[in-house]
DNA sequence: ACACACCATTGCCGTAATCA
DNA sequence: TGATTACGGCAATGGTGTGT
């Protein structure tokens, strides 16, 4: 059975090696059994390839000097020549002797080796671990960190720099460029961007550019240890760029765009087609829902579940004009996208008085219709409404109302 | 007047989604 | 495919209360 055989030392293991202490860098695989280890030398950094038997977890041998000759004494008549993947590959004459391993005085986490098979069919010990996973595998994995579209996203970033360094003679494998070299071509490299249509990029796009490199060279097959945004080697090309969004900035041509999330004209068809009918417990709700979402909306669906009727209270401004507004300090979040300047003032949910939707004549009548006997603000419409009560006394789950958000689309 | 702790707010970052 | 915006998280910032 192959996986009895291959049970590895782990890479990154310090192990002893004729009294020198290596760490395990490496596995040199034939099929599926390790045959050699590549090691290097903790103090000279010398790689070599040896066999499992001219290693030994360097624990076990410090743990193994401490003991007496009596303990000794003990495993000496027992055979630790347990490395299956010895099995598998034929030694010349003179194979030094294997290091002594005194397995039973282990703890669990530093047993490191399966039982020698000793039987010619014993049970099989079945590996605490997976299989071996090969480099591909773990290459794969790695990709899988991201998403598709970010992936996209990285290698629309990797192309323009690519085209970049094309375009002014560059050689256009940057991925193995001294940090210091990049970061030098990189100051030079986002002055140079510019839209096909030639024009300045947004702040956000020159971060997202310069992040897709970065997530490409940390990638799989050049998994370098590098940070284009942090690192000290890129401080230069980092400073251009927040230069670069600090002029955009001065010059006004920092705006964000927001795109009106529904146009006018759905509103209307959303008020034609009947969700929004104020005339029973769904469509009510409906109504309620969207408006509340329009005005006081922030960040989706959180904390949807947990309004209380209490959580809109009803007011009259200075000039006599009635509205609805929070109660409670809205989520604690923060307000992400636009400017937060313009949204200091509290939020309000005016009357329409010559308007035969007016939201605060429907969230009136909504909260006149809820339940007496609960106080969630989303209650669960009854399918047979009574005259003066059109909700069940319980609240609406997490999920309920964000999927009306989603039919609204 | 100052130092400090606490906490809400703000701005930024990196990734994902979406638009055109 | 190219470009932009949304989202969630986090750290910096700054206001406020309290103690010395």
């Amino acid at each position: 059975m192959e996986y009895a055989r291959t049970i590895p030392l782990q890479i990154g293991l310090k192990v002893d090696h004729r009294g020198q202490l290596y760490k395990i860098v490496d596995h040199h695989r034939q099929e599926h059994s390790v045959v050699q280890y590549v090691i290097q030398s903790l103090s000279s950094g010398q790689t070599k390839r040896v066999f499992r038997h001219e290693i030994c977890d360097a624990s076990v041998t410090s743990m193994f000097n401490r003991l007496t000759e009596v303990t000794i004494f003990q495993f000496v008549h027992e055979s630790s020549q347990s490395d299956d993947e010895l099995s598998s590959i034929t030694f010349t004459q003179g194979v030094p002797e294997p290091v002594v391993e005194p397995e039973p005085v282990l703890a669990p986490e530093q047993a490191l080796e399966p039982e020698p098979v000793l039987e010619p069919e014993p049970p099989l010990k079945k590996p605490r671990f997976k299989e071996m996973p090969n480099r591909e595998h773990i290459d794969m994995l790695a990709q899988a960190r991201v998403e598709k579209t970010t992936k996209q996203q990285t290698d629309w970033g990797v192309r323009l720099f690519r085209g970049w360094l094309t375009e002014n003679q560059y050689n256009d494998k940057f991925e193995e460029l001294e940090s210091s070299i990049l970061n030098d071509r990189l100051s030079f490299f986002y002055p140079s961007l510019q839209t096909k249509k030639r024009t300045d990029y947004s702040k956000s796009a020159l971060v997202g550019i310069r992040a897709a490199i970065s997530r490409h060279l940390t990638s799989p097959p050049f998994n370098r240890n590098v940070n284009l945004m942090k690192d000290n080697a890129f401080m230069t090309s980092n400073h251009v760029i927040t230069g670069m969004n600090k002029t955009l900035k001065r010059a006004g041509k920092d705006v964000t765009v927001h795109k009106k999330p529904v146009a006018e004209g759905d509103v209307q068809r959303l008020y034609s087609s009947g969700v929004f009918n104020t005339d029973s417990p769904v469509t009510q709700q409906n109504k309620v829902f969207w408006d509340l979402m329009l005005n006081f909306g922030r960040r989706g669906q959180e904390g949807l579940n947990t309004l209380k009727k209490s959580s809109f209270g009803k007011f009259k401004d200075d000039k006599g004009h009635i509205y609805y507004k929070m109660t409670y300090n809205e989520a604690n979040k923060t307000h992400h996208g636009v400017d937060s300047h313009e949204n200091r003032q509290e939020v309000r949910l005016y009357e329409k008085s010559e308007d035969i939707n007016c939201p605060v004549a429907s969230l009136d009548f909504y909260l006149y219709k809820l339940s007496p006997k609960c106080n969630a603000l989303f209650q669960q419409p009854l399918l047979y409404p009574k005259p003066n009560c059109w909700y069940v006394n319980q609240a609406m789950g997490k999920k309920i109302k964000s999927n009306d958000a989603k039919d609204f689309k």
